[in-house]
DNA sequence: CATGAATGAGCCTTCATTCAT
DNA sequence: TATGAATGAAGGCTCATTCAT
């Protein structure tokens, strides 16, 4: 691949990303992606078959880091409350840097028409692994309270750190992140056994 | 207004509902909306200005009800911590009953283009303020510790519950409602004072 | 189907129907025909699935017509030559009144990727059956040689009354269809006995 | 014009041929035709101004031995009887072994806005001087009747011949080329004096 | 001699909306 | 109160062609 052709990419990759998460997948015509990546209509469909894997390439290319983001905090912790608290860290630095996407996240992944949807359940359950295996040592080494079911607690606080950090980006965005893990960070302390 | 016409609003309703929840607002077209209501396509602007108009309808039918369902949660507790319990039960509750407009609301909400996002914004803040005050009402009285923010921690828990209840509906659906709503009372018990 | 959409219907008809005998199927485009119908584009898409369905259903229309056409000059005559002839009189005046239609015909026949392939192909087996009836018949009764394939016959005399129908409208249009006829006629008597 | 440059056009010529054989100039894309000859997309348009010409070029290949073998079945006879039959011999043979280019000529005769039609009627024109030139010869030393019109008769023959052909290859292949001859000939030896 | 990334006009189709009935 | 034929702007996509390499 070509220099200009990766550049070609990725300009229509952000170009794709800003607007999908303002006004949705269906909502974004390519004409405004093409419009805004300063490339001609069919270079899209040189590159692609269609919208749809345009969308699916530009899923594709930010899963790796993402999920190597979440690995280098889970691996650079020890204990596993430590390693829960790094992991929302992650979570909250990544949909900080990453707003279009964490919300294109957020609206696509229930849509059941759409084909990268296998993609994103794919991907939530491997950011979602992260967390149960912390929490579920924790509750085996006996840091967390051992009635607590690590499936539905990671799911639970992954959940619960998103809505927190899109209302925090959405209405307080002049909050540091420190202090939505801290208010975080107390509501979830309640299973650290005393 | 007649029998009748109440009738062929709420097929008109109850078709768009269904299939906005499946296929986002955008994605669902007039022709199918008429289609599944069993009306012909000029019936829908007999009644509303547009596809929109219909939506904001259909959006403002589902209001009350919701609203009313929260304040009797609210009202039939005594306790801060009660009443926080059983607001997140009536939350459960409806997203329970109310699946496709639970998903709709979700998807929704965070599209900046869309005329009825006010009226979203509205419903949640009414709904957050429910469990604000009932939160802040147990900071006061010394029942959670004191320094979780009563904003955050609403918005936090109210997020955290729709992001389980719409996991469990999806994933595990023959989980007893009961079972997600104490998961949810463990994770958060912690900002429960010892 | 009120009045006025038969008319919109056979407008569309008419205009594609000539343009197509012009310029081909893939080479006509809906723009051209609807600009000619005068109507707007959505109509087709309204009455039709598409390009292709319209032009399924003017095919379809054409057939009864032309089937009956060939039917009574089968019917009107008594003994096999007779009736040849007058089948071929048929075929030259249904080519000259339908030129468009018959340029289709001969153009698309052969495509293979129609899906109006079938009906063409139908039609075909249907006008050849009423040539070979008679010269089967002719065979029997001996009015022509018993040599000949009736078959065979039947569709080479077909493709050489079309072929030399669609040189003289397009060659030598003043010629009188009389003296089409009798010089295929004079080119074709050679199957009957001495 | 170098060994390879040669390969490149005619694999070009092929893939184009076949392709416009099934689904006609315009329904072939440079895109397919490249891709069956295995060849970048550039490539056509350094050998060829465009895709019109690519054709003109491929057809204007294919006139040389088409008319050298007409030629050469029209010295091989002596007397007008043989020679019509050894032409329609010569364009039952031409037509089973380039079958596709058939094809091409008799869907892409009519259609008026080619360039290249006048090359095909051209072409048409010559073939049918050998025909007709026989049969002139026929009428004038008595083998044929004085009263048919031999243009007529030999544009009527071709396109019998051609219809015949086509029907024979596509509905009854295991035939051999002699039955077929021998049908026409029964056919059309009726214009032979008794 | 050959390539393939990029183009943009034009294509078929969809769809929210209008309006005469 | 309800219908459905008709509209036309806008959408996704195709494709012949160009051009730097």
């Amino acid at each position: 691949m070509s220099r200009s052709s990766l550049n070609t990419k990725s300009r229509m990759f952000q170009a794709a990303l800003e607007l999908i998460s303002e006004k949705g997948f269906t909502g974004t015509s390519v004409d405004e992606i093409v419009e805004r990546a300063g490339v001609a209509k069919g270079t899209v469909y040189y590159h692609f078959t269609g919208k749809a894997e345009l969308v699916e390439a530009l899923i594709a290319a930010e899963l790796e880091p993402l999920t190597v983001h979440f690995k280098e905090a889970s691996d650079g912790a020890t204990d596993p409350l430590e390693q829960v608290q790094a992991l929302i860290r992650a979570e909250l630095e990544w949909i900080r840097d990453n707003r279009a996407f964490a919300k294109v996240l957020v609206t696509e992944l229930w849509r059941e028409d759409r084909v990268w949807r296998e993609t994103l359940l794919l991907l939530r359950r491997e950011l979602l692994g992260y967390i149960r295996q912390a929490i579920a040592e924790g509750v085996r080494v006996g840091t967390f309270r051992d009635d607590i079911d690590p499936d539905f607690a990671a799911s639970a606080l992954f959940g619960m750190t998103v809505t927190a950090a899109l209302d925090w980006l959405a209405f307080d965005p002049d909050r540091e992140l420190d202090y939505v893990l801290e208010q975080i960070r107390r509501l979830a302390s309640m299973a650290v056994k005393a």
